[in-house]
DNA sequence: GTTGAGCGTT
C-alpha cells in the first residue's frame, strides 16, 4: 500500500518527465518529481514517482530497479513517508 | 562547465 516510489542513483540529466514516461510503461503515473537542490537548483540525483495503483508501483520496482536511465543504473524502491504539512510525527525510516 | 551518497521543498 504505498504507490509512492523512491528513485535514486539518477543521472544529472534525468528530469521529472523522464521518470514519468519511464514508469508509464508499467502503469499510469499519477505524478513524478525529481528532487532538486533548493540552493543551487541542481539535480540531486534522485526523485519520487507516484503511481496510480499499487500494482503499477511494485511492477515499476521490479522492472526499473537497477535499470539504466540516461546512462546510470537507477534504483527504485518504496518511498518513505514525509510529513506533508500536518501535525504528524515524522516517522518513517524504520517502518516495517 | 563541476559532483555521486542518498528518501523530498511547497
Amino acid at each position: 500500500m504505498g504507490r509512492r516510489l523512491y528513485v535514486g542513483n539518477l543521472a544529472w540529466a534525468v528530469s521529472d518527465q523522464d521518470l514519468r514516461e519511464l514508469f508509464s510503461e508499467v502503469g499510469k503515473v499519477d505524478s513524478s518529481q525529481v528532487i532538486v537542490d533548493r540552493e543551487t537548483n541542481r539535480s540531486r540525483g534522485f526523485g519520487f514517482v507516484e503511481m496510480a495503483t499499487d500494482e503499477a508501483a511494485e511492477a515499476a520496482i521490479k522492472k526499473f530497479n537497477g535499470r539504466d536511465l540516461k546512462g546510470r543504473a537507477i534504483r527504485v524502491n518504496e518511498a518513505q513517508a514525509r510529513n506533508t504539512g500536518g501535525a504528524r510525527p515524522a516517522g518513517g525510516r524504520d517502518r516495517a
